[in-house]
RNA sequence: GCCCAAGUGGCGGAAUGGUAGACGCAGGGGAUUCAAAAUCCCCCGACUUAACGGUCGUGCCGGUUCGAGUCCGGCCUUGGGUACCA
């Protein structure tokens, strides 16, 4: 008997797999085809685990697909420009480049031996000069159609490193390196128009059937459409009304102050002759620009001393406030506050002593808001104060309308839709990116670059000193030579713009462009045509906003361009988000109380505890994400020399629904080990025996037929961990089994094909050694026969109130009426009936009883 | 803060509103072996019972239902996102 080599048989199918051209994709019209896309990867020179389980997933369904006819594309590429090229240039020296590529190749190396159906040829980087090249020519049509635009938008600025930072930058407010108090700064920057795509990006979520609702949801709340109404507050002192917009215009009744953004215009204007107020907002900007910092950060607000009309009272004067959480970039940056039904405003209102007035109470409750606002759902009804539109007891929707149609005609107000999302900026001071092609001319102004002239290459290190990141800020800025150029319109020395482009950009058309990956336009019409849309993409929840919302944002404007079909608009057919990989972290408190982190092959496990060498137990705290500062990343390539690819694929599948995170356990992946070893013993097995037919044949190939049903739903359904349960259970029905050869072998060469899509290299040595017609990878998926899935008799529990109390076995297609005969007649119901009558019996035929009694 | 998820034995998890704990790990017992490894077989939520069985049990509190892990309302905890991490 011999034994289960990982190493040789997946050398040896890998070999066969590639002489023969597999995974290479042709265009065969003959063919339905099939494209599957897992997310790329950043290339940190370190292939994770959870980049295992994301390609073993998308490989799954690639080999499926394949076996049931598909003609599948199934590419890869590296999503290679982004800080942390730069971050290592800094930290030691070298290019980016050199840094980046040496990565890919490490990563190439570390992903082949996973045996994934790959077409390889089609691979490339962002950062190849061909695609950022095809990336400028799409900046330059993008252009040509209004899609791009220039605008201030407010930065991270260190003031030490005279350099922007990103957000993950900035720590406490505090520049990272230079540890200074960071700004807010204005810069003029690019933008993509998406906004004007708003309404069609949110009402097309609506057809996105197979895409998990989780995500449609955050992508809906992100673009953020609302109906609310826009007007003028009156000035006492005569100068220009302040428009506010509000989404509760019904709560104007209880208005409290007029607030608005630091960044609102009056707040400059204002700024400049009044030394106190350039103060505060000095404090305001020191606050980071997300989101999450401003939205956390301690209310703050200055009296500007302006007094402005209430619109339905003249006599009424209300104070406008400079509030640090106005956000400029919403609605008109003028909000009025209510603070009885608006918790933000309540608390300010309460700090700086304004008044609060309810302007509506809960039908069964009329005590005024105190410190906590009253906000119920806009759908409940509640009982309004004299309201202004004639409303005694009304929803909170319902007095928004009428409010709105009041405004509108009384002439003061109109209702109008806005949306949260923003234009997308698309400018980066910083140098690994793709360089935007544009030309500043003191004559002409802003130019488009010829695109004969593309690509705009990134300079690399021609005196050998070019390109430093010793210094902080863009070294394209300092670059001796490399922004001199002549304006394309007028021909006059001009200087190239050195912003570079957000690394978005890059990753949200890759996937039209490995449908011609070396065309020297972004795409080819007729591979587009042919291969998009992608038919499933697999990747991580982290980019169910940003990533997939800014793609669908650029399928929309390459077709607008031409350079993507109609049908492409919504690029992904079907999407996944993946869980990740996880793995416990071992901690012993050192002197100073703080963990140190072991390492999990210094920890010994015994009865659920940990313990180091020299006895010392270890703290465990389970699940946790993978971080290299923990201790606790496990490497894919020790495990894939140990225990060979097909385990550490098998594992990732095995422990946890796909969509979850699961947590790597030595003992899993060894147990994943012994589970295929077995397989592979069973299969020698069997192919090395010789009987007749045997009366346990059938049986066997019923459970054979459930096998193929069962495994294939999962497959279908994103089940993968429960295909691997049926594969569990069929494989000990076949080694337990008592049928003849013939029929074990038929039934372990469908073990084999059905373990195929998961473990590809197994499979293929067993399709062989069983005597399977060329490589399992071509041949057709099985299909299971219904009439041995047919089942002659069910069992049933008889429940009484709920509980369950005994069983009953009857034909399937018993008829209810006999079925409930049979249940009143059962000991575990007579006994607790003893001769009264049941209240109530269900009879769910096929599943259940219950008698009520 | 806001938006979106998740929470079930010692552990990972299974369960179209219908027998909670499939399958796997860990653990316990046994077979085989001179012994071990490997392999094979059995047990394995808690409490209770001599046993049959009974009671409780899916993060917490409440509701709908003949029946709730699953549906509804309100919390708690953890994770993802929060527009310059990718």
């Amino acid at each position: 008997m011999s034994r289960y080599t990982a190493a040789e048989i997946e050398a040896k199918w890998q070999e066969a797999w590639s002489k023969n051209e597999t995974f290479k994709a042709v265009r065969d019209e003959s063919k339905p085809k099939y494209y599957v896309l897992e997310m790329f990867p950043y290339p940190s020179g370190k292939l994770h685990m959870g980049h295992v389980r994301n390609y073993t997933m998308g490989d799954v369904i690639a080999r499926y697909k394949i076996a049931t006819g598909h003609n599948v594309l199934h590419p890869m590429g590296f999503d290679a420009f982004g800080m942390p090229a730069e971050n290592a240039a800094m930290a030691s020296g070298g290019h980016p480049k050199d840094w980046t590529y040496a990565n890919i190749d490490t990563m190439v190396d570390q992903m082949k031996p996973l045996g994934l159906s790959l077409d390889w040829s089609r691979m490339f980087a962002t950062c190849d000069t061909e695609y950022y090249g095809q990336q400028q020519a799409l900046f330059l049509d993008f252009l040509n159609e209004g899609l791009v635009y220039r605008k201030n938008a407010v930065v991270n600025w260190d003031p030490v490193d005279m350099t922007v930072l990103a957000n993950e930058q900035v720590e406490g407010g505090r520049g990272w390196r230079s540890g200074a108090l960071v700004e807010r700064r204005e810069l003029t920057q690019w933008f993509f128009k998406i906004s004007d795509h708003s309404d069609e990006l949110l009402q097309a979520l609506d057809a996105l059937d197979n895409w998990p609702a989780k995500v449609r949801l955050m992508q809906e709340n992100w673009i953020g459409k609302s109906r609310g109404l826009e007007f003028g507050f009156e000035r006492v002192d005569g100068a220009d009304p302040i428009t506010v917009y509000t989404t509760r215009p019904d709560t104007l009744m209880g208005a409290s102050f007029v607030g608005i953004s630091p960044d609102h215009p009056i707040s400059k204007e204002m700024e400049a002759d009044n030394p106190e107020l350039a103060a505060f907002l000095a404090e305001c900007r020191k606050v980071g620009t997300t989101e999450e910092a401003i939205e956390t950060a301690p209310k703050l607000g200055y009296d500007t001393g302006i007094r402005v009309k209430h619109p339905l009272n003249p006599d009424w004067e209300l104070p406008v406030w400079i509030a640090n959480f106005i956000l400029m970039d919403y609605g008109t940056g003028a909000i009025f506050a209510c603070p009885a039904h608006d918790q933000r405003d309540l608390d300010f209102c309460r700090k700086y002593d304004l008044p609060v007035t309810n302007t509506f109470f809960m039908l069964d409750d009329d005590t005024p808001v105190a410190n906590e606002a009253l906000v119920p759902t806009k759908s409940e009804r509640v009982r309004w104060v004299d309201h202004f539109a004639g409303l005694d007891v009304a929803t909170g929707e319902e007095a928004i309308n009428a409010t709105v149609d009041f405004a509108e005609k009384a002439g003061w107000g109109t209702g109008v839709t806005k949306f949260r999302l923003r234009d997308w900026g698309l400018s980066r001071q910083r140098y690994w990116g793709c360089p935007i092609p544009v030309v500043h001319c003191d004559t002409c102004g802003v130019v488009p670059e010829k695109k004969e002239n593309l690509p705009i290459e990134l300079p690399y290190d021609e005196d050998g000193k070019a390109i430093d990141f010793s210094v902080p800020g863009n070294p394209l800025d300092r670059h001796p030579t490399w922004r001199d150029c002549a304006c394309p319109s007028c021909g006059a020395a001009a200087k190239r713009e050195t912003d570079t482009m957000d690394t978005f950009v890059d990753s949200s058309w890759y996937f039209a462009r490995f449908t011609a990956p070396r065309a020297d336009t972004p795409t080819v019409a007729e591979d587009a045509a042919y291969w998009m849309n992608v038919d499933q993409y697999i990747g991580g929840i982290e980019h169910a906003i940003l990533h997939l919302l800014y793609s669908r944002f650029f399928a929309r404007a390459m077709h607008i361009c031409g350079h993507l079909p109609e049908s492409a608009k919504e690029p992904f057919d079907a999407l996944f988000t993946q869980g990740m990989v996880t793995h416990a972290i071992y901690q012993t408190p050192n002197a100073n109380g703080r963990p140190t982190y072991h390492y999990p092959e210094d920890v010994e496990l015994r009865d659920g505890k940990g313990f180091l060498a020299d006895g010392t137990e270890v703290e465990i705290i389970p699940s946790a994400k993978m971080s290299k500062s923990k201790n606790n990343v496990v490497d894919p390539v020790s495990i894939i020399d140990g225990f060979g690819a097909d385990t550490a694929r098998w594992f990732v599948l095995s422990d946890s629904p796909p969509e979850r995170d699961v947590e790597w356990t030595a003992s899993g992946a060894e147990a994943a080990f012994k589970h295929l070893s077995r397989v592979y013993r069973i299969a020698t097995d069997v192919a090395g025996s010789d009987t007749g037919a045997q009366a346990a044949d059938e049986e066997l190939l019923r459970e054979m037929h459930k096998a193929i049903r069962d495994v294939t739903m999962g497959v279908e359904s994103f089940g993968f961990n429960a295909s691997i349960a049926k594969l569990y259970g069929f494989t000990n029905t076949l080694a337990k089994s008592k049928a003849g050869s013939d029929a074990k072998r038929q039934a372990a060469r469908t073990l084999a094909q059905l373990m195929s899509p998961m473990t590809p290299h197994l499979s293929e040595e067993i399709w062989q050694l069983l005597g399977g017609e060329g490589l399992v990878v071509n041949a057709p998926w099985p299909v299971a026969d219904e009439a041995m899935l047919v089942e002659a008799s069910v069992t049933m529990p008889i429940q009484i109130n709920g509980k369950r109390r005994g069983e009953i076995t009857v034909p399937k297609d018993m008829p209810k009426e006999e079925v409930e005969k049979l249940v009143l007649a059962h000991e575990a119901v007579t006994s607790r009936l003893e001769g009264a009558q049941p209240k109530k019996l269900i009879v769910v035929p096929g599943r259940i009883v219950n008698v009520v009694v």
